[in-house]
DNA sequence: ATTTATTTTAATCAAACGATTAAATAAATT
DNA sequence: AATTTATTTAATCGTTTGATTAAAATAAAT
């Protein structure tokens, strides 16, 4: 009982091999990726303490026992699917941030766009995100270096350079980032409670959020500008 | 089995009695008081699916009998937690936004300080009412009235009124609130991986967040004016 | 003082759930 | 072809968990 497949797969926290490995070696056909696509959507949708390993499993249209097989528990599983979601969500922002072309104003539009088109294809991953970090943040979150990610980018030295230079006010750096990424993401957070309260469709919902890509820009230079 | 008790608190979804009746009647340090601030407590931090009726009950100092007794099912006592909840939550903003003695600028102001304070006293409200309304949003929301509580409030009409008269520009109100409520709540909702984000600690970021109080206002009204 | 009603508890049930086992089948290796 | 290794399944184990029961303790009423 767990063999080879055991090392490879569950030993991620303990040997040399990276996630990423693990993640080119599986093809999208085979039974481990099936199980893991299928915990990525039942965990996204409900949460971890909502989901049943049985829900997962048929889902991916296999055996409960072959999930314990493959992945030992419901909470390494988990673990898994979070790293690769943090990874996902995160290592998509750094390509926007990072690149030495873009000015700092095309940044801030390649982002809100990005960010909204992504968030648009995976709609429950911000609340998924933020509701099970709530649990055990740090644990969470060091398997991810989402802080480096974000200061030690091409976007930061950017937006300094700018306040030194007087195009933009000098201001905090992290209310900043918190009004830009709220912008962005409340409206896929609170959405069921603002079609609610708006009465708007499904579709009007998400003609309204596609407009943002173009306002939130506009938006936060207004802002940045205003103390 | 199920006498008086039964009658008064259970069948609130049948009978005539209100909900707010029932909060009247019970004292702070009533045994049906001390369940329902714990189960409180205890939803809004670990959700629906993660509490156990046991927790609950150990928090209130009872036993877990009893609060089958009380409250007859998890799921009842969660409802009317959920219920409590919205209308304190959603209740608290329509005294400030139907003020009629007080101008729109004004209301932005209150609304933002106001909310801030209401949510640093309960931190765990967002996040608890937008995870758990993901699940059954039309169920939860219609025994809450939010929609009409908004759009029939003075603030809408001295919105309306601004624009009329050209002292804002013609804007989306959907997009107005989402970008208000957003600015202020998302903090909040984000918190953990925020403060993993910004390296900041309670202290800090709760000091940045008593900032925005004063921020917010601004940057919405440099928003406003923006289009 | 006795009955009646209410409040509280310990013990337990039944279903749900995560996990395991052992056995069967398929694939790969020698 | 024989043997090992990998994959898949049915059956089931042990806990957890929501809910119930019956009875004890307390309070209220007659």
């Amino acid at each position: 009982m767990f063999k080879s497949k055991d090392k490879i797969y569950l030993s991620c926290n303990f040997c040399k091999r990276s996630v990423m490995d693990n993640l080119k070696n599986a093809t999208d056909s085979s039974t481990e990726e099936k199980i893991k696509n299928a915990a990525r959507t039942v965990f996204h949708k409900k949460g971890f303490a909502a989901s049943r390993t049985r829900d997962i499993a048929e889902e991916a249209g296999i055996n409960l026992a072959l999930l314990n097989y493959y992945f030992r528990s419901k909470e390494k599983l988990f673990v898994l699917v979070m790293i690769e979601t943090l990874t996902e969500f995160f290592g998509s922002v750094s390509v926007i941030i990072n690149n030495p072309e873009t000015s700092f104003e095309e940044k801030i539009e390649q982002f809100a766009a990005g960010y909204i088109d992504l968030i648009f294809r995976e709609p429950d991953i911000p609340l998924f995100i933020m509701s099970e970090i709530r649990n055990n943040p740090e644990q969470l979150l060091q398997k991810v270096d989402i802080r480096n990610t974000v200061f030690n980018s091409v976007f930061t030295c950017q937006f300094n350079e700018a306040v030194q230079q007087g195009k933009i006010k000098d201001q905090n750096f992290i209310h900043f980032m918190m009004n830009f990424i709220g912008l962005i993401v409340f409206p896929f957070i609170g959405k069921p409670l603002l079609k609610v309260i708006s009465g708007l469709t499904e579709e009007q919902f998400n003609a309204l959020i596609e407009e943002r890509k173009k306002l939130i820009p506009v938006w936060i230079k207004a802002m940045m500008n205003s103390h």
